[in-house]
DNA sequence: ATGGCTGGGTCTCCCAGA
């Protein structure tokens, strides 16, 4: 099965490139992040006339996120990040498809830092490890994936130097992501990948795409039992040059079974 | 040089993104 995260920035703007690409690499699963859509305005007819069924969890304006099933409808698990009662944004949404535990998260960005974004940030970090660890003692088949907002190490970006004062690549925002990794979480991308030179993400601006100036910051973390399925992953590169793109391009991981 | 695009909503400007 193939399982993938698509930052779509928008999901009633990106309808066509979205439903092109579900069409035309046809994941078992796709996680979707930044749908800035509410509730009642997500488009799942649009996506059930093309075999998927779909969950979603959204919000006005910004943030949200869904997860999509090829033919089989996601059974939800948990929405929203547990830990803190007072987070009301859209940006953690959980299910079982096919015996595999899927965590669909868009990470806050945490621009600017020093500030209370970047506070929320880290602080959603520390939550979302304590639901990571509780994933991990239950000892499922589990892979945590979407936009991390966070450039994990030097090789991970064009240039370390033009982004070095940027929330994702701080410090206490690498520490965090790193201790991920630490608690035996695998970095499907990176293990396949380690030399770096990866990017997922293009800025609208500047010219970033024509010019290669990516980093790489959707990520597919996977559990011990996920880990030794692994057989491939990659990123479908080529949609962020189409028309009307997204700035991420789709990340994915293929598993065995 | 702190700009440069893009989507959504309060809607010809502002906010947020990364």
């Amino acid at each position: 099965m193939r399982i993938a995260s698509f930052n779509i920035n928008g999901v009633k703007a990106r309808l066509p490139r979205l439903l092109e690409w579900l069409e035309e690499t046809r994941p078992t699963v796709a996680c979707l992040q930044e749908i800035k859509s509410q509730d009642e305005g997500f488009p799942v007819e649009e996506f059930e006339k093309i075999g998927y069924k779909a969950i979603w969890y959204g919000q006005k304006s910004f943030n949200g996120v869904a997860i999509l099933a090829d033919g089989v409808e996601p059974v939800e698990v948990q929405r929203g990040l547990p830990g803190d009662p007072d987070d009301e944004q859209s940006r953690y949404l959980e299910a079982d498809v096919n015996g595999v535990r899927i965590a669909c998260i868009y990470l806050p960005n945490g621009n600017p830092q020093p500030g209370p974004k970047f506070d929320y940030k880290l602080a959603w970090m520390a939550r979302l490890r304590a639901r990571m660890t509780e994933l991990w003692t239950q000892e499922i088949p589990a892979i945590v994936l979407g936009d991390f907002n966070v450039i994990p190490e030097d090789k991970d970006v064009w240039s370390p130097k033009a982004m070095a004062s940027d929330a994702l690549m701080q410090p206490e925002s690498r520490d965090a992501y790193a201790q991920l990794l630490g608690d035996g979480w695998t970095d499907a991308i990176d293990t396949l990948n380690p030399r770096g030179g990866v990017w997922t993400y293009w800025d609208y601006q500047a010219g970033a795409w024509q010019r290669d100036h990516g980093f790489r910051i959707d990520h597919l973390l996977l559990s011990p039992e996920l880990a030794d399925r692994m057989k491939a992953t990659g990123v479908d590169k080529d949609y962020r040059g189409r028309e009307k793109a997204s700035d991420h391009a789709p990340v994915w991981v293929e598993i065995t079974g």
